[in-house]
DNA sequence: TGCGTACACTGTGTATACACCAGGTCCACA
DNA sequence: TGTGGACCTGGTGTATACACAGTGTACGCA
């Protein structure tokens, strides 16, 4: 096959697949077949089994010995650790962004802040929050966190909107842990961003786990 | 090819690259291409891109668009971020460990850390070490948080294994470092474990960056 | 009717063929 | 002698062929 784009065809079905996935169009427990994946996605196998093999590697799918693939179910013990280590890094995140930062970083993270703090529309604010997150994480300067982040949050993003759209207790919380996480950036306060931002991810574990408890179809 | 082992052969890739790489039988710089690699290892390069691609994932390798991979020399920045996730991972592994390990992972722990501490000869002190850091790691019950850390660990075995060798008081640090983290955990004080294993990963960080201050060629 | 076996179907694991691309070399020609 | 371009070499990216494994089903036989 001709490769039209710059990029090559087992990244372009990384993303696809991952994407699929975030998006719940492959629901858990969807076995994934290479055959019908290629095809859907006008390739060959060989360029998809190398991204079923990534994203195994990552956590998006569970290789299934000599028989393939599936989406994962999410068990409350891996909810669990995804979050443990999702406050560990964004916690470490901060703390590099309040180290290494530039004033640039600063102002554009303070101007996301504001709009998050106004924003209305429910799809935009999750969106700023998102943006919020991936700049904070850039300017942490450390691209091996980021992937990892990116990959972890992959993961829950379904279980997060899920308890966000419900939970407008909980969106306010999270603007207001936002914005502390933002302030000690701002004050270069090392100890205090990473405090905050584990803060910020224990608390919405809580509330996942409580929204959980009245809806656990929201898991997913 | 048949396939003897009970193992796929990317696998059976994967592992025999990565331990050529932290064995430094491959060297920071050298290219590394499918069809050699494939022909030593007895395989078709199938299996071997397959394996190439994860290690890149993982940070063992690096690719170069369009012209394969190469081991990566690890730069100074490269080896901060390693520190900064291991401080991070580390600490929330003993934090959790403390949480969750059995009774018998606890004495299992202590047994080892005895020997560690009176571990005469290096590489068996050096083994012991792992092995106490792997056992911790598994009483924290987070699938990915030791994948994570593996992975990491790998990448600068080299230089955690220079610096040891060369510095009696160093080995002499970490030995009561690992006592305290012990202590901490069976203590089931959480915090006080996560502060150790974390002001641990940070002390071997500094001793690294001294000794590449006297030896550069340390690092790798 | 109930059970066991053979076989077809459908998937993965692996090898291989082929297109394409980058870099080096060598030769023709100014 | 210096230079540009054809071509060779050796690599990746992708498609495809083939072997093998697991599962469901249909059929033969007790």
């Amino acid at each position: 096959m001709l490769n039209l784009k710059n990029e090559d065809l087992a990244t372009h079905a990384y993303q696809q697949v991952r994407e699929a996935i975030m998006q719940g169009e492959l629901a858990p427990g969807a076995p994934l077949f290479e055959v019908h994946l290629a095809s859907r996605m006008g390739m060959s196998r060989t360029p998809v089994r190398e991204a079923l093999k990534v994203l195994a590697r990552d956590g998006f799918v569970q290789a299934v010995p000599a028989r393939g693939y599936i989406v994962p179910h999410r068990s409350m013990d891996d909810l669990r650790d995804l979050f443990d280590l999702r406050e560990s890094l964004e916690g470490t995140a901060a703390r590099c962004a309040a180290q290494r930062a530039t004033d640039a970083e600063l102002a554009e993270l303070e101007s996301l802040c504001v709009r998050y703090e106004n924003e209305q529309d429910w799809h935009h604010w999750v969106q700023i929050g998102t943006d919020f997150h991936n700049l904070l994480v850039t300017a942490a300067r450390n691209q091996r966190l980021a992937n990892i982040l990116d990959s972890l949050n992959g993961q829950i993003v379904h279980s997060r909107r899920s308890v966000l759209r419900a939970d407008a207790q909980r969106r306010d919380a999270a603007t207001r842990e936002h914005r502390a996480i933002l302030d000690a950036v701002k004050a270069r306060n090392a100890a205090d961003a990473e405090a905050r931002a584990r803060e910020h991810v224990r608390l919405s574990y809580e509330a996942t786990l409580f929204s959980y408890q009245s809806r656990p179809a929201a898991i997913g």
